[in-house]
DNA sequence: TTCACTGCAAATAGTTTGCACATAG
DNA sequence: CTATGTGCAAACTATTTGCAGTGAA
């Protein structure tokens, strides 16, 4: 995909306006996490991946490139149910519920949160980081079991 | 508090009446969570409350008895933030909020929810279940750090 | 008396860290 | 050249499990 190879290069562009170096690990790290698109890859999944494109990429290094691009503000993490982690690019912005039972995640749009994080800005003075968590309970399918 | 006493006496007669046995490690785990009241306690908080009441009492006893309060439906686990989960009475309802910068949490109105709910359960056929997640974001001290 | 419950030790999953070496700029 | 990033091994935190023995009903 051109699309997804441009959209590493802008990534690898904000990185490198703000000073930052590009290392093998951060160019492999983010090509992943860009190829994934709305699959949810936890930092092991996305280890393996990095690992089986390039095995001079250690495990850790990936936990740290991770923290490194999040703290950068180009990728978020998302907790989906009991599982670790997952990790996707701050621009995707929809909301998740994942079922429970089943373990099936389902994609929400994103304004669904909006009116809840007004009255929470407006009566409780907190700011809501929409989407870090998805929404836990039932899909139709599990409801009745 | 006598309050406390009666709410676990009551606890421990659900128990009794679904034909389950009554173990030290289940009356001390469900008093120290009757105890804790609004606190938010992880699974190690709570055993090692429970280790100083009965050291006999095992960690992964612990682990395990939490389990199966929560499949009688006596308790919930709830996800605060990037610490491992914290457990509570079932019939606690109200939402959570954490800062994501001081760690601090507050405590919100349960029905700040329902609308949200409804539209899910509406339009998504997902039936949330309320309360599993807290929201993660800035207080008002946070906001501008 | 019987079977569910428990202690213990060991295994497992996920993540972090210290340090010496490698490499981007 | 030099600071920053990385590999590696080891530590660490949270949790689960197999098994043999204990105790609630």
């Amino acid at each position: 995909m051109d699309d997804e190879n441009a959209r590493l290069a802008g990534l690898l562009a904000q990185l490198r306006g703000r000073g930052e170096r590009i290392t093998a690990a951060r160019r492999v790290v983010l090509d992943e996490i860009v190829r994934a698109g709305e699959l949810h890859l936890t930092t092991e999944e996305l280890a393996e991946r990095v690992h089986s494109r390039d095995p001079s990429i250690h495990r850790s290094t990936v936990y740290r490139t991770l923290d490194f691009l999040e703290t950068c503000g180009l990728i978020d993490h998302i907790h989906l149910a009991h599982r670790p982690p997952t990790h996707h690019l701050r621009d995707d912005r929809h909301l998740h519920a994942v079922c429970e039972r089943c373990e099936r995640t389902m994609d929400l749009p994103a304004d669904l949160l909006d009116e809840l994080a007004g009255t929470l800005a407006r009566d409780h003075a907190f700011t809501m980081r929409v989407g870090h968590f998805a929404f836990s309970g039932r899909c139709q399918d599990c409801l009745s079991v």
